[in-house]
Formats: C-alpha cells, structure tokens, sequence
DNA sequence: GCTATTATCGTCAACATGACGCTAACGGTG
DNA sequence: CACCGTTAGCGTCATGTTGACGATAATAGC
C-alpha cells in the first residue's frame, strides 16, 4: 500500500483562476499534465507531507493563503503500477511574486483551470472537487481573502469571487456585504489607485472565520 | 503502511443523538471504547471498504441513510504499534429496528454521544469531527432526512435539528421553513397521531440535495 | 474644463426570519 | 358530552438582508 498527497494549488493571475500542474517526466501519463504531489515519509503527518511537497514544488509557505484537507483517493485501479492511495490536499494562494524557480520540479507552471488539460490519473477528478470546494467556501468563509495580497481593496476581493464563481456581481452590493460583515476585512485606512478611476481604499484580513450571513452564489 | 477505515455512525434514538461504539478486545487500548473500522482490501475502494464494515458490523445497508466521506488522520503516533493511516466515513441512520445482533463486533453497540466516553487512539477527535460535519450539513442540506424513517412528521424532522444542534427551535417557523423550501419533503396525503394532539400529516424526502436558503443554526 | 472610469453612499421593493397569536383536531377525564 | 391539555398548522407583524439601480465623489487622460 503506497500513500501519497496531492496538491490542488489554486490562484488567481491575471483574472483567471489557475492551477499548479506539472509535466511527468516518466511513465505512466508520462508528459501529461498532473498535480503535484510526492510521498508520505514515515515520519511526518499528512499535512506537514502536503506542506513539505508544497514548498519544495514551489517554494511557497503554506501559511501565506489557506491550506486544507480535501479528500482521499484510493480506487483500485487508479495507478497502473499498483495500489496507491493518494490524500488531496487544497491551498488558496495569493499570486506571488517569486513562483516555481529554483524548485524541485521546473515542469512545474500555473495553468488557467478553464483550459481543461487533460490531466494524468484522476486528478482531473480531484481538481475538480478541489474547485467545487474553493467555490463553496467562498460563500459561508471569508478565505476569499487568501487569494489576495496582506492589503487589497474591495474591488480585488470582488474579482476573486467573479473569478472563482465565473460570474459578475454588482460592486455596491459587494461592497455593502463585505464591509458590513463583522469582520471580514478591516480598514487600514490607506487608499490606493490600482486601475483607473476613483482611489479605492484599503483593507486587511478581517478575524472572522465565518461568514454571517453567508455570500451565496447567484 | 497500513490503511484502514474507521466509521462515525450516528442515528437518533431515544431523542439523543448515539454514535456506534464498539469494545477493543485486543491492545492497544484493550477494554476501551473505539470507533468500528476495519483494513481496507487490496482489491476495494475506500467507499467500498467503508460500507462492508458497515454492513459487516451492523448488518445496515449503506443505502438506508446518508454516507461520506469524512476526512484522513495519519499522525505518526496515532498507532503505538506503527504508522496507520485512517480514511473516516461519516454515516447519517434512521433509528434501525434491526441493529447490531447478528453481527461481526457482538461488542458494538449504540452509546450517546453527549456521554463523552473515552475513546481509543484519535477516534474523540474523529468522532467530533464527524458531528460537526453532520451539525454543519443539516444546515445546508436536506439531510436530516436521512436521521428518519421513509415517512416522518415535521415534528420528527424537527427533532432531529433539534437533537444534532442541541437547541429548541419554534415549531411554526420551522414548519413554515420546511414545507416551504423547494423539494426539502413532499406530503404523503396521509396523516398520523404519534404522541398526543392533532394528528400530523407524513411526509417522505423530496429530491433536493441542497436547502436555498439555508436552515441556519441559532 | 470635460469625459470616461471606478469607488462609495443611498433608496426602495421583495423576500426571509424570529416572535408569537390563533384555530383545528386529537385523547383523556369527569 | 363538555371540558381541558396537547400538538399541528395557519396567519400576522416588525426586522433584517438582498437585488436592482440612482446619485455622487474622486481620479486620469484629453
């Protein structure tokens, strides 16, 4: 019985969402997409193996945007070469600014989920879960929050849920939500000109966990 | 590596909510309290093992309730006898009028979950966890259903929130909530007396998988 | 200045919710 | 059979949230 972690590494650049993938470099699916992901050593628990593979795939500490336990796979035939049970792990990231270098696997690059590589194993499955928990949690949490920089504004934040949501929302409801919701973002009191327009104001994380009453999708 | 599953099988009997315990004949923890699981074949799905424990520890069919996947635990120490990795399944029954005999684990049997017994290896923290997914589930979902028989009264649904949240909830709005939400329960046309009073109309479950909106918690 | 653009505040109707009054329909009791 | 305690189910009303959208503010570019 081999046990692995997968990664579902989702973040957002250039407005679309994207996925962490790698190229196999060996049989099977060798040259096909797949999501990272290495062995559990002896020694270590799950989610330091899921943050241990997170770093050195790309370089990022796992406390930067949000990390968590999807779910575990272990269909019989999903490898060929054996039984291999694989446990998933999800993060939201922001869109950092020193990615993939100097990392153990250079295959390694953010690929638009909307583009639907076909995937090796079945990852294209755990992606999939991956992205249907993402947009769930985006509604009752305020981890909409990880894919953002320490300090964004509201317009930012509301481009993360279009983004993950594929859908538009009215900016004034939005702004009207989030910044009544107990805390969900804090001002900093700084503003910024990002685009064109109006200056927007800052914010920071907000201490919540939960959101009350809940973002729901249109 | 050992894989194994473990199961939270939480029913409502008695107006409690009881989780399925069974008795450690061997060390480590010998005597004490655990949750039933099992290792998982070489040649089965994690889903597969999960419901031939729960068939084989208490002669239930997986299709009489509801049935997930929960989440994985594999800290190291979690084993003395070495590393063993636990996929825990959630499973929500109806209160079964044919429950443990028969079975394999003659020690099993239904404790309430409010009595905080001890338990062997990590199972408290599996076994809270698992009641939090199920509090965290009826809120969303229609699946307080799955707590009941094929045909139940509002009150008995009731009941179930009432029991799994530990709060009372206003008999008028909750009724006026439930038959108002699309497809949560349909009417039967028949009616029942289950405890004094008028007799209540019995409903079975609708087709819904999701409640919009949601069944908050107080 | 003037315009395009974005941020932020306000307004209003529709809807959902919590609190609670009221009537209906039973069983039990004198 | 009248009466009462009990539970089911309907209606009402004040309150809070949401969606749609008007209005104003503050910037860049021309």
């Amino acid at each position: 019985m081999t046990l692995t972690v997968d990664l579902v590494l989702l973040t957002i650049r250039n407005g679309e969402l994207q996925v962490l993938l790698v190229r196999r470099g060996i049989p099977p699916f060798q040259g096909e997409w797949a999501l990272p992901g290495g062995f559990v050593l002896e020694s270590e628990d799950l989610a330091e193996a899921a943050a241990r593979e997170l770093r050195e795939e790309t370089g990022v500490d796992p406390a930067a945007g949000h990390f968590e336990q999807l779910a575990t796979y272990g269909a019989p035939g999903r490898d060929p070469r054996g039984r291999v049970v694989t446990v998933a792990y999800l993060a939201l990231l922001p869109d950092l600014p020193a990615p993939v270098a100097g990392s153990d696997a250079a295959g390694a690059s953010w690929r638009p989920i909307a583009a639907g590589d076909p995937l090796a194993f079945d990852h294209a499955r755990i992606l999939a879960d991956g992205w249907e928990r993402a947009r769930a949690k985006l509604e009752y949490t305020p981890l909409a929050t990880a894919f953002c920089p320490p300090v964004f504004t509201i317009a930012e934040l509301r481009a993360v849920y279009e983004t993950v949501w594929c859908t538009k929302l009215d900016p004034r409801n939005f702004h009207r939500k989030v910044t009544g919701a107990e805390n969900f973002v804090e001002p900093t009191g700084e503003s910024t000109i990002r685009d064109r327009g109006r200056p927007a104001q800052l914010y920071r994380r907000g201490t919540a966990t939960l959101l009350h009453p809940a973002l729901l999708r249109p």
